[in-house]
DNA sequence: ACCTATTATTAGTCAAGACTAACTTTGCAA
DNA sequence: TTGCAAAGTTAGTCTTGACTAATAATAGGT
């Protein structure tokens, strides 16, 4: 019943899991905004459909999500047309895509096979911090 | 429009996403079965009250949350009275306490500073794989 | 024993993010 | 040029996970 590590302070715990929501409130519109930008560099342009299938959802899903995108100003589109990211959006998926492959290096640095290092790249990403991320940077510096 | 890395394949990611989604349905519960066992390890046992202001959320939350853990088969409770951990919540709490403890260690043997380690592994722990955590395992043992 | 503060529950609301099913638009090939 | 398949949209539903406000139960101090 003790002789466990002690707790953490407790408004430090909160602090840190109302960070964590906040994180994962901007998960779907960074992952977004990064393929939107990879579709638009590597095909001309971000059809709804080939986020469809990238993503594993439905095309009805991505509807929503590009409303919201648009709605919160990442991204414009017209009906039956093809999707743009905004100065916003672009500047953000910049971000994202620098954060993401540096994660990325990172865990093939340490020894990490392509497939699982890209896989658990695309949740860890969301949720380092700007620290941590200079020490991965370090890291793959130094090798 | 070129020249950029090339996109991975459509069903490979689509793969990768997928489990990402998975991996986020399950970050709820792990959070509150590891945080019930420590409260239980430390405090002797664990009130919605203290989940509340640990984990930043109303006391209502917590409410609904533990009748979804109770549905899912990994905690008892009664009402107005504390909760307590089935064999599968036990379980699934060793596990991931084992696991935050080692993205923990790891993010300190890389030179991330306490405070931030603590936060930064709340997140990355649910997104870890095996390989990646024996890659960090291996990691903290070399030093 | 009884108040009262703390704790817990309930009811009702909301947004995100997923789905299916039905419908519409677009654009290409014959 | 038109017809059809692919792509996109809309409407309706569901679960999770959050909230507030009102209510109820518990327990400790006097
Ligand atoms: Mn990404
Ligand atoms: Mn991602
Ligand atoms: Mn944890
Ligand atoms: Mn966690």
């Amino acid at each position: 019943m003790t002789d466990t590590a002690p707790l953490p302070d407790e408004a430090d715990q909160a602090r840190t899991f109302t960070r964590l929501r906040e994180a994962h409130a901007s998960e779907v519109t960074e992952d977004y905004v990064e393929l939107i930008a990879d579709l638009i560099d590597s095909e001309g342009e971000a059809r709804a459909v080939a986020l469809a299938n990238r993503f594993g959802v439905t095309p009805a899903t991505v509807n929503n999500t590009v409303k919201r995108l648009e709605r919160d100003g990442y991204v414009t589109s017209r009906p039956y047309r093809s999707i743009f990211l905004t100065d916003k959006g672009r500047a953000l998926a910049e971000d994202c895509r620098e954060r993401h492959q540096i994660v990325t290096q990172f865990l093939l640095a340490l020894g990490v096979s392509a497939d699982v290092a890209e896989a658990d790249a695309e949740g860890i990403e969301h949720h380092v911090s700007a620290e941590t991320l200079d020490a991965f940077r370090n890291f793959i510096a130094t090798k």
